[in-house]
DNA sequence: CTGAAAGCGCTTACAG
DNA sequence: CTGAAAGCGCTTACAG
């Protein structure tokens, strides 16, 4: 099973290398030749493409007329040169893959596309400060604007280090806190929704609810806090919570941790990836859920309507946030596109099969500390 | 609980609008300020930062010490309108967060990063032919190179789009078919890979074995060749493939026919998603896992160790491939950076808990068409 | 409302 | 080995 079967070339039935595949293209059409064919000059042209209100209706036909016809399209190194508007954006983000991020990015995508932006992505490899400061460096170019992702530590930092002059947004995970420093953001509130995810669980009759965290992006994580403001308004103890991460592989391990004390009956987790790996180390360990113990999660990836036991989770909308923040940042550099922010949307816990009340004492379904996997 | 909670500004603790936020950046260094630094003319500065062979020792140090002093960054909007090398890559794409995608554009990421090459993205929203053009045409800038992820319909339809001229690379589901016109790619051998898998499950003892597909780029899929391969050399019976996709969702829908069909003892599916929904659909059926009925994935994504039952499935390394086709376009663009491919991949078959020998006639464990659920 | 000039920061030839 | 010219395709002022 060759992974890299073929790195190096063409097909078998594929042209020469000194085929066609290597002629230089044309030079494409500038705006003189649009000016040449619509008889007016390459300014007017310029205006045109620019929006700018003084053309003439019917000069601004004709110059349209030629620009499709020639099938103009504006050099955007060209404009950016020149001093033009921003008509670029690039992304600074820790990561690519994970669900919050993967969305989040899609719907920044999305709106940049619709607005005529050319999208750029430039991975924090490290929260180290020299690593920042040069992958801010570097995705701080003439023309471009940037988007923070600040979901974690290097993105705070990241923001931190946008200089004062260069076009940026961010979404963070909390607006608390001093990094943003008067860089516009975006945010989605699961500080509530924590809280009230909290409240069903000891609605459903939990002593307490224990917690596994993502790592936080501050000092102050928003899903932490509603957990415990939800803990404590309901006068509920409040436990330990437990050592977390991003993977099911973290969640796996404090899943093994919780499910050896039988005092654990219910578990929030900080995203359904981590739930993934609670899930595992309760079957493991014989605890069934939601028999058992209570298991919540938070994002609804596409796949937890599906795991067995379904999860119930609170639904984020990563793509409509990454929306937004396109939305906030266009609204920066571009006077006319302000305002045009989508409604805002609720986030939601959805109910599915992986909460319960608690076990009853003496059904044998109370964790007993050691399960038969 | 409010999502977008606040879209529009800074925290409170925030600066004015008017502060030092919206304070022109000063003008960047140019080459010119490198070369009086270094007393030398800026012709001389371009040599240096784009290694050209003559110049002398001497003077490159002192250039690269007033680049250094100065934090020189050359400007790659200029560059290009300059026509100098390459240094750019957008990536053609219908999807960015299913796995595959997503793994492989974290790859060419990295890759492109190490480069010194910027990275955008562009997506694919359909496979029509007009909107296809029009994503290829707006990607395709001077100074910038493409890859194109043909892994669907969108995709190989992008490839065959792309003019002659424009340097590209694509990441292909097969290489056969002329949908690469002679373009260079690299792909995954996961035919190999899906007859290998097939195998293993009939020499676990069942009769033959199903297949859900994930939705194919041409009229020929790998997968479904290697899995039909597969039967075919061990004498199997070829069963219909399953109607498939994409998702988990996907994988439900076929599951739920596949479970209600006592003969079918093994399912293979197009990928771990999928695998997910039909473990579900076959939960639902009250048919066990692997007691009953056996499932295989694709992909190995980080959470399906952590599934109940952990999924057996085969891995494919995508991000290694992304890398893989960064390195092959740099090659085409850059003399200098020719044979830098790293060493290829095994696909591997994960063998874990979703797939064993057929339930033995008489325990009940084979499918009576309709489950508890 | 529209045209002519200057210049953005570089890189190619072309000279020496 | 190094310098002076021309120009990439645009957009800003500046004129009229």
């Amino acid at each position: 099973m060759n992974v890299t079967g073929h790195t190096s070339g063409p097909p078998a039935e594929a042209a020469p290398a000194t085929g066609p595949d290597t002629a230089r293209q044309p030079r494409p059409v500038s705006i003189r030749d649009v000016a040449a064919a619509a008889s007016v000059s390459y300014q007017t042209v310029s205006r045109v493409i620019n929006n700018h209100p003084s053309v003439k209706e019917s000069t601004r036909a004709a110059v349209l007329a030629a620009i499709s016809d020639l099938g103009f399209r504006p050099n955007r190194a060209a404009r950016s040169l020149a001093g033009g508007r921003v008509n670029a954006v690039t992304v600074l983000t820790s990561d690519t893959t994970r669900y919050g991020y993967a969305a989040s990015l899609q719907g920044i995508e999305e709106a940049a596309r619709a607005a005529g932006f050319a999208m750029g992505i430039q991975v924090l490899e490290s929260a180290a400060g020299g690593q920042i400061r040069d992958a801010v460096q570097r995705a701080t170019e003439p023309g471009t604007a940037l988007i923070v992702m600040a979901y974690d530590r290097a993105g705070t930092k990241a923001l931190a280090a946008v200089p004062a002059g260069v076009p940026v947004a961010a979404a963070v995970e909390t607006p608390s806190g001093r990094q943003a420093e008067g860089k516009p953001w975006v945010w989605l509130d699961d500080r509530k929704a924590a809280q009230q995810a909290t409240q069903y669980l000891l609605g459903l009759g939990h002593q307490t609810v224990h917690y596994v965290p993502i790592p936080a992006s501050t000092g102050t994580s928003p899903r932490l806090a509603g957990w415990r403001r939800g803990l404590e308004e309901a006068g509920a103890p409040v436990p330990e919570p437990a050592v977390g991460g991003w993977t099911a592989d973290a969640g796996y391990r404090a899943g093994r941790e919780l499910a050896a004390d039988p005092a654990v009956t219910a578990v929030l987790c900080g995203n359904d990836d981590v739930a993934v790996g609670v899930l595992r180390a309760m079957a493991e360990a014989g605890r069934p859920v939601p028999g058992g113990v209570s298991v919540v999660g938070f994002d609804d990836t596409p796949v937890s309507a599906y795991l067995t036991p379904a999860l119930t989770t609170v639904r984020l909308d990563w793509v409509a946030l990454g929306r937004a923040c396109f939305a906030l940042l266009h609204s920066l550099v571009d006077p006319q596109a302000a305002a045009r922010a989508g409604t805002p949307l609720e986030a939601e816990l959805v109910v599915r099969e992986s909460a319960g009340p608690p076990p009853a004492p003496g059904t044998g379904l109370e964790g007993s500390g050691h399960g038969p996997g």
